[in-house]
DNA sequence: TTTAAATACGCAAAAACACGCATAAAAATA
DNA sequence: TATTTTTATGCGTGTTTTTGCGTATTTAAA
């Protein structure tokens, strides 16, 4: 076995698992545990992993605090909103979850579109409180702070009771194995709910999302319907993901 | 498990809950309380955390500008909620109605003050989120607009699951014969529902509204239980508020 | 003040690690 | 192809890190 193919295979590793260690990589890669480490340091100088006593783990993106984002709102993320306004149409249920793109697509929809949108953040209902059409519902709970959204078992048990035209999520993190992941065990829950609703799941999200995984899998990726992304997928993800029958819809890079 | 991944699984423990115990820790990760100590020490060290007798807490300094709120918009409205503050206690769960004096007490809650805060203006939600110690409940429901406030059967079913130490409302009209009262009958459905889940219920706001009525009754006079408004009451007003068991506190004029 | 819980400290065992070195494998050159 | 050069690997040795336990001390609440 080769260096490079070894390399190649932890991250694969570390990509499925979200963490290894040391002991288990040498025997599955039947090398000495010096090896390993080598390696592991080695890539981990290149920034490919977090490099901790005893193995290694993902790099955590670091998810700075949602104020944080506030102040700094990212106005590339308007490109995928385009295709999703398409898909409305008036009279329709949906549901637009919390983060920043999901907060542009409530922002601009038509003003002349008649919708009830239902959400858990309490920005995108203020957002939505100004639209002459849209019929807003809030979904209770406790209130998470890290994503901003509600969480918890009144949320889900509201989320029951109502159908879903269109789910438009963010994508924290996708995989074709490994499905739609986020790193709390909290929002998994809700978001599983959700999407058990919904009639058609839309994600969107910068194309570099479409080969990570998170902690928790919401649900696997034959669930989504349809992902709004930018160039530069790997071709070979392309394939796998329209494989599944999932709509793969590719907006210009700015 | 790696002591790595130990750190990150407390951060986010403590991230959901805002405080975390030795003795808590050491039984979900399955190690001994003393490697939680060396690690809440170590966090502690990296300001990941603050460390305090028997666990950690939520840093709070992230925040340094919650008091800074004293420019609100109608400052006439801030002498109502002195006395409102000075009704809180660690611990209690308290329902915080939307309203403009509502907001300005939620804007002042004392930083240090851990309470479970339920509302159903996003608004407030929206300031609450910066609150180092508040957990703050978003109650569910169709947002109804007039009021910015979530209403409907959604909204009731959720009251009706938690019970409230104190109740804070704004006055929209009071009278003594009539009652507390509000102009559109679905808003009076779920303060209802509210009040009837209170210990206590305060109603705050400027002594003209003690003599007012609108369309749909809340409740009677007598379900109250406390008024806070500013000088000017007519006497034979306060008499008869009084003789009903209704605490009158009265702040002066500015 | 008393008392139980939480903590700090030292110690020892186990695991993970770094380093040097000899050898094997791969790559480059003649 | 043969030979040299470079790189990668495994092993032995010594070091560092991590962890749990016993004991003494501190803390917080009754």
């Amino acid at each position: 076995m080769l260096l490079a193919e070894r390399h190649q295979l932890i991250l694969e590793q570390l990509n499925i698992h979200g963490r290894i260690t040391s002991v288990d990589l040498a025997k599955l890669l039947a090398v000495s545990e010096d090896t390993i480490r080598r390696d592991l340091n080695k890539l981990g100088e290149l920034k490919l992993l977090r490099r901790v006593h005893g193995g290694a783990l993902v790099l955590q993106e670091d998810t700075p605090d949602y104020f944080d984002r506030l102040n700094s709102p990212d106005p590339s993320k308007k490109r995928f909103i385009q295709p999703a306004l398409a898909m409305l149409e008036a009279g329709q249920t949906i549901v637009i979850d919390s983060g920043e793109t999901c907060r542009y697509l409530a922002q601009n929809l038509p003003a002349n579109l008649p919708l009830t949108v239902v959400t858990g953040c309490p920005l995108i209902v203020q957002d939505l409180m100004q639209h002459p059409q849209v019929q807003v519902i809030q979904l209770g709970g406790r209130m998470f702070k890290p994503a901003m959204r509600t969480t918890g078992s009144s949320a889900i048990e509201m989320l029951k009771q109502i159908r879903f035209d269109l789910v438009f999520m963010g994508i924290c993190a996708f995989h074709v194995k490994h499905g739609f992941c986020v790193n709390y065990f909290e929002e998994a829950e809700v978001l599983r709910a959700t999407i058990e609703q919904a009639d058609r799941t839309i994600l969107m999200g910068p194309h570099d999302k479409l080969d990570k995984t998170m902690t928790y899998q919401i649900v696997p990726a034959q669930k989504i319907h349809h992902i709004i992304t930018d160039q530069g997928v790997r071709a070979d993800i392309q394939a796998s993901i329209e494989e599944l029958g999932i709509e793969l819809e590719i907006v210009p890079n700015k």
